[in-house]
DNA sequence: CTGAAAGCGCTAACAG
DNA sequence: CTGTTAGCGCTTTCAG
């Protein structure tokens, strides 16, 4: 499957259409104060389609000192398929701004995110939480131009969501919540800061905090979980996500409990199986289209070098509760 | 958040070091027949240490003609949490080798892939199917060395999932099978090629072809299938993956039927709530660091141009049964 | 064993 | 409006 080829040059082009290479290249690049007249453009464009000319990234970027190389950075997470939408919606925003979009994923053993960096020669890199100014550092020394988002201070995207599933089941008359916790430790320091907003609304509600059980994706976890709540009085309980709250419903289940009249539950992600789990699930749904065109304006900007967008981090407009009952 | 830098070159290393350029560049790449001293060497190293010295991508696979980038090519189709396991043991065993791998997920709207792999200068392009003639010609222009897999004749990753699924059926005394199609037209494909592995196991059993029922993700649209295959005498029902199949169980629900007892459900994937759903699902399960290993392998021996590595495709091997009866 | 020199294909001043 | 001229940072012969 090896098959070595020789790709045509700007130069072919240029010959091609009887013009300077110069000129190809400011037709390509749409060169701005470079009026062209527009024969000579068709005749460069035709040319460069007949001889299914692409530019070579390695000396574009070499020589401008730049690349439409938009890096992301996916943490090694057991994030679901939203995730794969997220990066769709990404790529195909930014695509329009003629930027690639490519995608690296975290593990054990794979290499460092600035070496990554570095190989592609991206000239963004695009994280989900903020990135630590250690690692900010390294990826501009790695080549980056922009790094996002660089460490926001205190602003949490994880936060709004605890509370609006605590904020829910409080309005439906709640008084004693329980939280269910993920045992995967990647999940961990998510889980504390959504924890961190179910726990706000209580407080804010004059409730007592909520009652946290850490469970594994397997009945008997679940199932010790719900016994611990049912004996502190807990009627409802937040789940991290979809599949911990599918858990909680097993776990129910075996105490023969059924949702939500002896404890309501709900999750995070709708999942497609969210509807069909039972009974269906309630669940918090992010507006990844609205999450995907904030993120691509933010880059596009950035590059631009406008002025530093607002940092309005929290995804509070982007939730939709998806209730099911 | 914008912080441009100027990267160290490997000339700074060498005028650090005391040495020419030419040497970094033989230090770093290990040339062989070149021999280096081992003092000069350790300095060159030292410096480039020092002064955070990485190579520049772009100019070397300008000069060299060559990247270590493979990129691998996800198409556009909800696939679960197993393929990021998929992607990350793929990166790392390419790390392995020095390469670095990025994805890029197909969307709607987004680049074409040749165009991607171009921007990115991708030596190698892998995909999850194989790729037709036309498509490996256009990478090779984009100025991908290698593509794989390349349209392998005949051959199905997809078939001996349905056929395993069929068979375990049929050794458990079914004798009616049906078999649950996903809605989602792009799983249309892949759902096919299981089903005539599901349909070889039929005949080859000397049974009649499985009943085809085609299902969403909803309550509703499982009912319906469910009462048809019922209507068949069908006992038995393979879904395309986890999800449909836990939409059957839904519909069965539905229809106040229980399984495995009325008809029986096997899935594939082993979704992390597979074995939470009621009752718990038995599914086939892949072996992904087996199929990884292969994978990789495979990309480092073509890109060593050795000898075109056996294709003996067909996940068979990596398949395993996941019973929770 | 080491260094000088010639590009890789492209962009970006700067002249014509 | 178009062409000439330098490099971008690195690899790679080919001489010392």
């Amino acid at each position: 499957m090896t098959r070595p080829r020789k790709r045509p040059t700007s130069t072919d082009v240029a010959r091609a259409a009887g013009v300077s290479q110069t000129t190809v290249s400011f037709v390509l690049n749409n060169r701005p104060g470079h009026s062209i007249p527009e024969e000579t453009r068709q005749r460069v464009l035709d040319a460069a389609r007949q001889l299914d000319y692409r530019l070579n990234a390695s000396a574009r970027s070499l020589a401008a000192g730049r690349s439409d190389i938009v890096l992301l950075a996916v943490p090694d997470v057991p994030l679901g398929a939203g995730l794969s939408h997220f990066i769709e919606g990404l790529a195909d925003a930014l695509a329009a701004h003629r930027l690639t979009l490519v995608t690296h994923l975290a593990g054990p053993r794979g290499r460092a995110l600035p070496d990554v960096c570095a190989s592609v020669g991206a000239s963004v890199v695009v994280g989900s939480e903020p990135f630590d100014a250690e690692t900010v550092e390294a990826l501009h020394r790695a080549g980056a131009d922009v790094v996002l988002p660089a460490a926001a201070e205190g602003v949490s995207s994880m936060a709004p969501i605890g509370h609006m599933q605590a904020q829910h089941l409080i309005d439906r008359g709640h008084r004693r919540l329980g939280y269910a916790m993920p045992a995967h430790h990647a999940l961990r320091r998510m889980g504390e800061e959504r924890l961190r907003g179910a726990r706000d609304a209580c407080t804010a509600a004059g409730l007592p905090e909520p009652v946290v059980a850490t469970i594994g994706l397997a009945t008997a976890s679940a199932s010790e979980a719900v016994a611990g709540w049912r004996a502190e009085s807990v009627t409802a309980v937040c789940a991290f996500n979809d599949e911990t709250a599918i858990a909680v419903l097993a776990g129910m289940r075996a105490h023969d409990l059924r949702a939500p009249g002896d404890i309501a539950v709900i999750g995070v992600d709708d999942i497609p199986t969210a509807p069909l789990s039972d009974p269906p699930l309630t669940t918090v749904h992010f507006d990844v289209d609205a999450v995907v065109r904030r993120r691509a304006e933010w880059v596009v900007a950035e590059l631009r070098g406008g002025e530093p967008v607002p940092v309005t981090e929290g995804f509070a407009p982007e939730l939709v509760l998806r209730s099911s009952t």
